[in-house]
DNA sequence: CATCAACCTGATCA
DNA sequence: ATGATCAGGTTGA
């Protein structure tokens, strides 16, 4: 398969990979999972479920022909494209995502890691020296622990999303079949998930690769490359149209550009 | 619908 | 050293 772990993990999608000298390690399920970049992909340990690992990467997207619509719709995108080569978007487990990024409001990307890590250590399973991600069930058996987490006013909106999967309130899985919009819609009505949270979950969870996810970084860009600003709703809709259906491919692009001067 | 202060925490900067 | 400001936003007024 056609990848770059480099880019892939480190591009900040997903928040429970380190990389250890030459590999990265993650958790997926209840697995601790050692990846080895190769030339024509990478090696897996820790798991003899090859798919999980295949569906993980969503290996059916067509990286050539995907770059190749990004790059023919914009050029400034596609002069950024080579220094994504490899990069894939993942499809993450949903809960698990949802519940991730409903700690990811409002704070950098090491204090978000250090807050799932956190949760993982304190609810989750010990698989030796990893944690699993923790169930609802093991969330709300120990909840008087949230605070050793340090999410601060996230512990609440957490706690209150356990509960919701748990009670079956809301289940991530009823979400799998549904359109972009519907999916959106759906996880707004969550607390602690607006609109770059659901987008981030639209695209990096659920595979609406036209979802274009906007953070301060690329509302940045937006506005010092394409000289749009306004609402989250304008500048969303003026990158659908622009980038099209592979939106947030180019948004992973476009978020490279901040460090170009 | 658009605007805006408040919000936990930890890191960075003056 | 101690205080202000900001960071992958969301909420409620």
């Amino acid at each position: 398969m056609d990848v770059d772990l480099d880019s892939t993990l480190g591009c900040g999608q997903a928040h429970r990979w380190h990389k250890v000298d030459d590999s990265w390690e993650g958790v997926l399920g209840n697995e601790v999972i050692t990846l080895t970049q190769t030339p024509d992909g990478f090696e897996c340990e820790g798991t003899d479920d090859e798919n999980l690992i295949l569906d993980y990467f969503r290996h059916d997207d067509d990286l050539d022909s995907i770059y190749e619509e990004c790059a023919r719709s914009d050029e400034f995108v596609s002069g950024l494209i080579d220094r994504c080569r490899g990069l894939r978007i993942l499809r993450q487990p949903h809960y698990e995502c949802i519940a991730t990024y409903i700690l990811a409001t409002n704070a950098n990307v090491k204090r978000i890691g250090a807050m799932v890590e956190g949760v993982c250590r304190t609810f989750g399973r010990n698989l030796g020296g990893r944690y699993s991600f923790p169930t609802p069930e093991e969330i709300l058996a120990k909840k008087d622990l949230i605070h050793e987490c340090r999410l601060g006013y996230r512990a609440d909106r957490f706690i209150e999303y356990a509960q919701s999967v748990h009670d079956g309130t809301f289940d991530p899985d009823a979400l799998e079949s549904t359109s972009y919009e519907e999916c959106v819609e759906a996880l707004l009505r969550i607390k602690g998930v607006g609109p770059k949270v659901a987008d981030c979950i639209a695209l990096f969870s659920y595979g609406h690769l036209e979802a274009f996810p906007i953070d301060a970084r690329i509302g940045n860009v937006l506005r010092d490359r394409y000289g749009v600003e306004g609402s989250y709703k304008k500048l969303a809709q003026y990158a659908r149209e622009r980038f099209g259906r592979y939106a947030g491919y180019a948004q992973e692009f476009l978020y490279h550009a901040d460090f170009i001067e």
